[in-house]
RNA sequence: GCGUGGUUAGCUCAGCUGGAUAGAGCGUUGGCCUCCGAAGCCAAAGGCCGCAGGUUCGAAUCCUGCACCGCGCACCA
């Protein structure tokens, strides 16, 4: 057994402690990797451990066992009591002692608020957001951002060192597109022209393509008999040859074509800057495929080398997926020579390898794509064994809408830019009443972190494999498991401590063993934990369920008798303004953890 | 067909790697403002944990099969 460190996990280390003398004694009777104390499952008790399993070594009834044990575990000093009950051992903390230490730990210890040594020494790089700059950011790219960017946050907080990367997919055919809709009908138009966002404004061509594009095929085809639209668009359609013509042009280098690109290009980049930075989410690189899309091909050429490809007779270069226990080939280069989505992942791959000397890649990509990275790490791993296990896809499941999935065809995608706006606007309306003798810019102010909170705290609550139903309305309510509610309980924190003032008489720990006080504390110890278990799992939702765990018990706190503060007895109210300050810088940095603004009041 | 994720309260979701009476939020019903901000709190009702077997002292959790739902299985991205 290894006891963790006091400096990664108050509550790990504490049963820990108390764990280490009862493990010791199983393991002399003979229990080999006997477990440590855990959470119990009923009322009660503080911590728990079933015995059961150890009747066979021990050759007595596990209620003996549970006996025989708590002897042992009443004797420390955190103890207060212990029962065997049904073959299980139930300890009871010495609530005052333990509060002296909890509340030290959260004011003093950074372990508190989640930092550990976990992944300390560890180079990590993740690569989220990715975005096409064909069109603006929806409500599906929100959860992709929020999930890199938070992940990001917990594994630094790990100790992990941190490389964000974007990759943005700025060439290709989708691309030309909008280009070649702009030629045709965008007079001129820019940003400031249209009172567009760049990135509007260029998704407003793409949208404009689609749609000649379809009246070009029903009037090609007016019995609708015609072939399947892709087979059109890549073989006769006028529309489809212009389009290819226009990315044969932009690859040589055509100086018109390549201006109308960067011009595009620099639109919508600005305008998804403006989005990233209202979501608060950031990168240490951005990486463009247009500079890198080649690199690709140098790999598949060694690959060919080295026999991990085959040359199929057109040319092509193929992979024979059955290296890595999967069925068929995986072409990774066209037999025109040309490269494919997996040529440059394989490229960017082994220079990222190379200019960042990574332990470990994350890509946070959805999981329509699980399949693709089997096959694309499978690939690397045979191009470089260096890599094998160093890959991970933090896979995600998609976005609905309370009326169903998002289409764009029928027009249901929820743009990033206008659900923010959105948000604000719907906060500020509640609002209202409460905020009217505030200065406009301060209710603005917190009218935006509310809404964002919102947003945030519910892109993140679920697993991340999961598909859920977003509800724009639910995500902003101030009742229930929300970002709001958290926001609440801090801006509650605060108003209370300021009217507490500073404690004259030393602590009565005593003061906090009661049903809240005990509450409050554990949820605190429960926070470390939850923040490594979200670093190690990449999963942001431990964390929001932690964070909402110390808001409530906080909110159950403060509106019981038992927390009451101002006019408590000295001592009483220096435990409880301590646990308060404690309790209240927690809550800010789960909520900073989230990008979510820890406000004062609201 | 194969692979993969899901199936838990009316709805939306947890369930920390097998434990004792399965949890939370919303919604519903009923309480609490001469009391640190009621955007709050307290309480109640509400479940053959998809189905059927198996392993185990013990299963929502592990194994097998089946049923639905989603996503994949391109010289698309």
């Amino acid at each position: 057994m290894t006891a963790p460190a006091e400096a990664r996990d108050f509550r790990a280390a504490l049963i820990a402690e108390i764990s280490a003398p009862i493990v010791a004694f199983l393991v002399e009777q003979g229990v080999s990797e006997p477990p440590a104390l855990g959470a119990p499952t009923v009322e009660g008790p503080d911590l728990a451990m079933p015995c059961h399993r150890f009747a066979k070594a021990l050759r007595k009834a596990p209620q003996q066992i549970a006996l025989a044990i708590g002897e042992i575990a009443a004797a420390h000093p955190l103890v207060a009591k212990a029962e065997a009950a049904n073959g299980f051992l139930n300890l009871s903390f010495s609530w005052p002692a333990v509060a002296a230490r909890v509340v030290a730990f959260a004011e003093a210890d950074p372990a508190a608020l989640g930092h550990s040594d976990l992944l300390a020494g560890q180079k990590v790089v993740i690569e989220y957001s990715s975005p096409n700059t064909n069109k603006p950011q929806h409500l599906g790219h929100c959860r992709n951002n929020l999930l890199g960017q938070t992940i990001a946050n917990l594994l630094a907080r790990a100790g992990a060192s941190v490389t964000r990367l974007n990759l943005v997919n700025d060439r290709g055919i989708h691309i030309c597109k909008s280009m070649l809709a702009y030629q045709r009908a965008g007079g001129g138009q820019t940003p400031e022209t249209a009172g567009l966002k760049g990135d509007h404004l260029v998704g407003k061509f793409y949208v404009e393509f689609d749609r000649q594009f379809s009246a070009e095929y029903k009037a090609a085809f007016p019995n609708g008999d015609g072939p399947e639209k892709d087979a059109w668009f890549n073989g006769d359609s006028p529309l489809g040859q212009q389009t290819r013509a226009l990315l044969r042009a932009w690859e040589a280098g055509d100086p018109e074509v390549v201006a109308l690109w960067r011009l595009m290009n620099g639109w919508c980049e600005q305008g998804f800057a403006q989005t990233y930075a209202r979501m608060g989410v950031g990168f240490d690189r951005i990486e463009r495929e247009s500079e890198i899309y080649q690199l690709g091909k140098k790999i598949v050429e060694d690959g060919l080398n080295d026999g991990v490809f085959y040359k199929l007779p057109d040319g092509a270069v193929a992979f024979d997926q059955t290296k890595i226990g999967l069925e068929g080939k995986k072409v990774v280069l066209r037999g025109d020579g040309t490269s494919l989505y997996i040529t440059q992942d394989l490229g960017t791959a082994a220079m990222r390898h190379d200019k960042d000397q990574f332990d470990r890649a994350i890509y946070v990509v959805g999981n329509e794509q699980d399949h693709y990275f089997k096959v694309l790490f499978g690939v690397l791993g045979e191009l470089r064994p260096a890599l094998r296990g160093r890959l991970t896809h933090r896979s995600y499941g998609m976005v609905e809408l309370p009326d169903g999935r998002m289409k764009s065809r029928e027009g249901t995608v929820v743009d990033a830019d206008d659900l923010m706006s959105d948000l604000h606007a719907l906060v500020a309306e509640t609002s209202a009443e409460r905020w009217a003798g505030l200065e406009g810019a301060e209710a603005s102010r917190r009218a935006e972190a509310i809404g964002l909170a919102g947003l945030k705290f519910f892109l993140l609550k679920f697993n991340p494999e999961r598909t859920f139903i977003f509800d724009k309305h639910n995500s902003i309510a101030i009742e229930g498991e929300t970002g709001p509610y958290c926001q609440y309980a801090h801006a509650r924190a605060t108003s209370l401590l300021a009217k507490a003032g500073a404690p004259t008489a030393a602590p009565d720990w005593a003061a906090l063993d009661n049903a809240p006080g005990r509450g409050l504390m554990t949820a605190l110890m429960s926070f470390p934990g939850a923040v490594q278990r979200g670093a190690l799992q990449l999963d942001p939702s431990h964390l929001t369920g932690a964070l909402y765990d110390v808001a409530k018990a906080f909110s159950s706190f403060y509106n019981s008798a038992d927390g009451r503060v101002i006019g408590a007895e000295a001592g009483a109210l220096a435990a409880r303004v301590g646990l308060v300050r404690a309790t209240r810088k927690v809550l800010a940095e789960g909520l900073g953890l989230l990008g979510i603004t820890a406000l004062d009041e609201m």
